[in-house]
DNA sequence: ATGTCTCAGGGACTGAGA
């Protein structure tokens, strides 16, 4: 079973590479982040032609969540529970797969901006927020995935630079700590599972030529409670889905579980 | 070098957010 995570900065705009990359990859699960669509002009139809389920959680220009399955997905629940926010920003759902229930959390956690703005404290709030509600929820779900676009660099091994990315966003001490927090739930980083290539990104700011000169930072996780952990076999980001025309400014990021699969096989 | 991309409002370009 595959599952994948995307962060697509507009949806509207990158259908196509979207149904490109599901036609190639034939993900189980992809969760995708940032797609700046009211649900109302959701695109069921392209999806569904292309063989996938959607749910989604969507606004107009910022923000937007949407998981894409194969199979169908029970149980959607929106946001964090407890938490008003009017951002959409995280998306749950169920799959029943043949190993046993499946609980799949798309988030889209905020950028922050800069660590001297109302942005930065929203974020930590949110965080904390987040962490506090996952904690009850891998206790119903110990089968649990949260995916998503973190707007968090966990190390420096994460940061082509970290000496000039010191204390700013996205890599500042309390947005660490913040994910230390959240991890210490008993989730795993998927990608550090695996010995991977030393300077491996997910995100390259559009400006600078940055992906030319990969000057990125790993911020798009996958994170696995640790019984599906243990079922982790490969985890990966194609940076190929970079290079088409009009490209994203992050990569999807993949893993592939030992599991039976989905139900229909 | 605040250098690119996306969206909305309004009907050309500017500002916000990333």
């Amino acid at each position: 079973m595959k599952i994948a995570t995307w962060n697509v900065n507009s949806l509207k705009l990158r259908l196509p590479q979207v149904l490109e990359w599901l036609g190639a990859h034939q993900p189980d699960l992809l969760c995708l982040q940032e797609t700046k669509l009211e649900d109302r002009n959701f695109p069921v139809g392209e999806i569904e032609a292309a063989g996938y389920r959607a749910v989604f959680s969507g606004q107009k220009t910022y923000n937007g969540v949407a998981i894409l399955s194969r199979e169908p997905l029970q149980d959607v629940v929106r946001g964090i529970g407890g938490f008003a926010d009017e951002q959409q920003r995280v998306i749950s759902a169920s799959l029943t797969t043949l190993s046993g229930p499946l609980r799949i959390v798309c988030a889209y956690v905020p950028n922050g901006q800069s660590i001297d703005s109302d942005k930065y404290r929203y974020k930590l709030g949110w965080l904390a927020a987040l962490t506090g509600w996952l904690r009850g929820e891998l206790q119903k779900h110990p089968r649990l995935v949260l995916a998503g676009d973190f707007n968090i660099a966990p190390e420096d091994r994460d940061v082509h630079d970290p000496e000039a990315w010191k204390d700013q966003v996205l890599c500042s001490e309390p947005e660490r700590a913040a994910l230390r927090e959240l991890l210490a739930l008993g989730l795993v980083d998927a990608y550090r599972r695996f010995e991977q290539p030393e300077k491996s990104y997910s995100w390259w700011d559009y400006r600078m030529m940055a992906f030319r000169r990969n000057r990125g930072l790993r911020i798009d996780l996958i994170l696995l409670s640790a019984m599906l952990a243990e079922s982790c076999t490969a985890c990966g980001i194609d940076k190929e889905a970079r290079r088409v025309e009009r490209p994203s400014d992050h990569a999807p990021v993949d893993c592939r579980l030992s599991w039976d699969g989905t139900s229909g096989n």
